[in-house]
DNA sequence: AAACCGGGGAT
DNA sequence: ATCCCAGGTTT
């Protein structure tokens, strides 16, 4: 029996029942694709119930404005994909009459859809004979065929996506798909995988040599950087100012309080000789810390955060910044990183009027 | 080719 | 502390 035979037949008694397996609607299986990206099936489900709800077509998705797409996604990060989504609704609707594209070469053309999430979304609507390479497929195949070839490298890359074309089943491009992703989230894991009751058992090479555990291989990337984030809470009259970050950094267009980065950590006394802080704010602001600093861990950086409520808000230069003063209500319908919730939720009563 | 872009869970 | 998750875009 061939690889994708077996793999098929696991997949039938074994693989999970995925909301997102009961439809052949690329629109659905397009929001189901984006969510996961670099995201635990776990992770992405509450997210893609929520968007399902909110916007049950494509169209309503294009018509939907981009702050409330944004808020949606808040806490799921990689905010760059709510925007392509929000961009590639807008593409579908005005050059595909909104009807979401089905073929490869179309879908591969939307802002956020790259190879995988292409032939994901082609092979599962229609069966387009697209194989996937995402983490699992690289997982399994370096080690059933024993490849030792980086899979993050140039040449890594096309020979994985050769060899992934080459197996598919081109009969049954939508099933194989789903069964070589779900063979290697449960069966052929990264950590510890179950090779003693593996289907392949007998004919995975680097089972055979006692290389499992060292494949597939994975060039490192750069290490974190340390950043120094302080931010000021600054509440008048029932409202708190809050700045939108710009595009070029971590969390583009999110919201968050008003704040300065240092080259290194500060003391609070002497915050305020720094030169950003000068440039946005009077000297002899009464700032008094909140709690201790909050380590954010990114993916290539750490966020070393301060919170600092200042009690006189009458000198800050707010004409000079992108800042502006929100109703606390309206705070919470803004689009906010993990950071910046986090914190409003362990410190209710920086929103409480009462307060 | 390498850097950038989040947050969370498993080990 | 490290790895990795149904990756993609920009430089």
């Amino acid at each position: 029996m061939s690889f994708a035979s077996k793999l098929i037949d696991w997949y039938s008694e074994y693989g999970r029942d995925l909301p997102w397996r009961n439809t052949h609607n690329p629109y659905i299986i397009w929001l189901s694709e984006i969510i996961l990206q670099q995201t635990r099936v776990e992770q992405g489900m509450p997210y893609f119930y929520r968007f399902l709800e909110h916007y049950p077509t494509v169209t309503k998705f294009a018509e939907a404005p981009e702050e409330d797409i944004l808020r949606l996604w808040q806490g799921l990060g990689y905010y760059s994909r709510a925007r392509n989504m929000h961009k590639a609704a807008k593409r579908v609707q005005d050059d595909f009459a909104g009807y979401f594209p089905t073929s490869y070469a179309d879908v591969i053309t939307l802002p956020g859809v790259g190879e995988y999430t292409a032939a994901a979304i082609a092979s599962f609507s229609v069966n387009e004979p697209k194989a996937v390479v995402d983490g699992n497929v690289y997982r399994v195949l370096s080690r059933y065929f024993g490849i030792a070839e980086a899979i993050n490298s140039t040449n890594g890359k096309k020979q994985f996506a050769a060899l992934a074309q080459e197996l598919l089943d081109k009969d049954r491009p939508g099933i194989y798909n789903q069964a070589i992703m779900d063979f290697g989230a449960i069966q052929c894991k990264p950590k510890n995988p179950y090779c003693e009751t593996c289907i392949f058992r007998l004919d995975c090479v680097a089972y055979a040599l006692d290389r499992v555990a060292e494949l597939p291989i994975k060039l490192k990337g750069k290490k974190s950087k340390n950043r120094y984030f302080h931010y000021f809470i600054v509440r008048e009259q029932g409202k708190m100012l809050m700045a939108k970050r710009e595009e070029g950094d971590v969390w583009a267009n999110l919201y968050e309080f008003p704040s300065i980065e240092t080259a290194q950590e500060v003391a609070v006394d002497q915050l305020q000789d720094q030169p950003e802080f000068q440039h946005y704010f009077e000297n002899g602001l009464m700032l008094t810390p909140v709690g201790s600093v909050v380590k954010h861990v990114l993916s290539h950086q750490n966020i070393h955060a301060r919170f600092y409520v200042v009690e006189s808000a009458a000198d800050i230069k707010t004409t000079k910044n992108n800042w502006d003063y929100f109703l606390l209500e309206k705070i919470d319908k803004l689009a906010k990183h993990k950071l910046i919730f986090s914190f409003l939720e362990r410190n209710e009563y920086l929103t409480n009027p009462d307060f």
